[in-house]
DNA sequence: CCACACAATTGAACGTCGTTCAATATATTA
DNA sequence: TAATATATTGAACGACGTTCAATTGTGTGG
């Protein structure tokens, strides 16, 4: 509940202008509360980002769920769609660090784990099986490229450098990729 | 000096650490004259990330002035090189952003365009010359690529995902790129 | 039903932050 | 020098993350 009312105002004002005291507030708990729920600020943070993991697998798999031709089409334009519908939260992910040495938890790296393993099956899928082997890499390289162009999509970048259809140009780089292993 | 010093903190605290105080504390004046001479924090973030664009830049050229073959791999090389060894300054350009609304200063947004049209050179050189009106939006997509495999290595992804060597990948995928204009 | 132990919850207090602005100091001009 | 313009100051404000002694709530054994 702490963290969906937080997840609720990430996605309202965005990280910078989030605060522990407001989603205090807003689920009626004193904020002395939130500290021993949560033990520390940065711990609330990651709560919240692994609930816009969840919410970004699952929006990731009801749209793969739906799509036989052009999956992995489908699989960026679910990436781009849950990063432009919930902006602030997917922003939120990237904008926050752990300070250095602090470990990830891995609750949180599991989550992020079981989104890439979308995109191993799929690009798997998407590749003669002499190469399947070659597939993790793969999809490693790709989302970081979708993920760049997401990234220049909502930070302005690419409106400023003139770019019109970033969707187009991610699909484009995946494609480039793709027919080197047909 | 006041931009210098602020560049200087926010390379060794990061952004997250980073406060106007403490630079006024540093470069011995008051917190006031800071807001006199910037208006705001942000402004003053945007002018030290205009300097951390500047110094990017200039290693760039720096990088590409001693090079003949393989300009692209020295470009990509260099643009990880910079970021690598700025990580703080380099990832404060992306962990901030102006309230909504607010637009980016042109003396700002040149900086970025000079930086993107050193990469639409590059690109151009090193397609056949019936492609050339392609460059720019090749080199967005491609700035958009590299720069997201740049950040999957320096906030940790890379590393949770078990990729050993993030620049040789950016350098697959452009060179998956350029392979379609061969 | 009471007394006691244990857990959950509170919010005042602390130091720091960005921000403002009347007061002060310094420089320039007449 | 006197008057004007410019630069600089730092106390004050509200909000933040964080801590922790005090308080309230819950349950259990007698």
């Amino acid at each position: 509940m702490i963290v969906a009312e937080g997840h609720r105002q990430i996605g309202e004002v965005g990280f910078a202008r989030f605060s522990a005291r407001e989603v205090a507030k807003r689920v009626g708990y004193s904020i002395g509360t939130i500290y021993n729920v949560f033990g520390s600020y940065d711990q609330l943070i990651l709560a919240i980002n692994g609930r816009t993991l969840d919410l970004w697998l699952a929006a990731l798999e009801r749209r793969l769920d739906g799509a036989s031709e052009n999956r992995l089409a489908a699989a960026i334009d679910a990436y781009f769609s849950f990063a432009i519908g919930h902006r602030h939260a997917w922003a939120a992910l990237y904008d926050f660090r752990l300070p250095e040495g602090e470990p990830i938890p891995e609750y949180y790296q599991a989550k992020v784990t079981a989104i890439t393993e979308v995109v191993v099956r799929e690009i798997a899928a998407a590749i003669p099986p002499a190469h399947r082997t070659k597939a993790p890499a793969l999809a490693r390289s790709l989302l970081a490229t979708v993920h760049g162009h997401c990234f220049f999509t909502l930070n302005g970048t690419f409106r400023l450098l003139g770019e019109a259809d970033p969707l187009a140009a991610a699909l484009d780089r995946v494609n480039d990729a793709l027919a080197r292993y047909r």
